[in-house]
DNA sequence: CTTGGAATGTCAACAAGGCTGACATAAAGT
DNA sequence: ACTTTATGTCAGCCTTGTTGACATTCCAAG
């Protein structure tokens, strides 16, 4: 519906300040939808979203250092570690001193790292699973686009670096 | 790439885990960057994020109650409060006792509170219109409709109601 | 072998921004 | 008159981010 493009030109009014708008409140409503599932079940366990963050991509890339996960995260070692702590300590994740470099820590989840993390995920795949099917995959196509048009750069090279074996 | 359609059905190869996954992570990365040129604006001036919510929606809607913001940004009136009293005091938003039922206060920028709003909204819809312009109108529709369907039903219909004289 | 620097861990202190609970006030509704 | 609603405010707590300082460990270069 109000199909205006020209045929040479781009239509260009998806581009109106109130189209960017929009977009900048979908991102703050949608952002809100997509966390609140796993921040309901963390919160009965004591844990917030920092923790499903190092728990996600510790699973994501099992064996990482805390440098890797770091840089990914983007917050303060002081912040991680204290999050790092509290997993290793409640047995979720565990911190092999490294082998080529033992001053480095490869991380992995436990058996109860990896059936939290299942639980998150279940959960926060479900909502964008849900999202998906109803939007159909041309629109997932898009999504997936814009949304990595908006990162930074550096996340960007991250973002497409994880898990290279695609689909 | 890796076109597998059926003809009849749809291919729900853009269902699996994997792609999930990938969504997820997309997500948490374009937050990063969605949020990041107003962060280093507001940093210098001693607000944070929550300063910018208040800010944006106050301009969106603009003599709106504190009960309605309250209900837009899912906060408690504690945390709203504390937000709001430093932007009163600072001088970027009036209060006025409302006209119909006393009880309420009525939001608006001042002067200053509209060159802020100005300046952290330039920075945010230049990231969103860089990133729309090269993803393009088809990837534009796909993405909000995606993010339209990840929100909360209750943020959805919020969504949806503002500003309905839409484009 | 010694020393420099990198990777990591830890302590302390602090700030933003969430939260709950309790209480006050004014105005509206019954 | 009484209750409910809208708002404000105080106090205290939690998570998660920040800096700064310092210790340890260990690779690697001189």
């Amino acid at each position: 519906m109000a199909d205006t493009s020209s045929p040479d030109g781009e239509s260009l009014l998806f581009l109106t300040d109130e189209q960017l708008s929009k977009g900048i409140e979908a991102m703050f409503f949608a952002y809100r939808g997509f966390t609140a599932d796993p921040d309901r079940i963390l919160q009965d366990k004591g844990y917030g979203r920092a923790h499903h963050r190092a728990i996600h991509f510790i699973h994501r890339s099992p064996g990482t250092t805390v440098n890797n996960l770091l840089n990914i995260l983007g917050v303060t070692k002081q912040s991680l570690n204290r999050v790092l702590r509290a997993l290793i300590a409640d047995g979720l994740v565990e911190s092999q001193v490294g082998t080529r470099d033992k001053r480095e820590r490869n991380l992995r989840l436990t058996e109860a790292g990896q059936a939290l993390e299942a639980e998150l995920s279940i959960a926060q795949r479900a909502r964008m699973r849900d999202a998906f099917r109803h939007a159909g995959p041309e629109a997932v196509a898009g999504f997936r686009t814009v949304l990595e048009a908006m990162m930074d750069p550096d996340m960007r090279r991250r973002f497409e670096g994880l898990r290279e074996s695609g689909s």
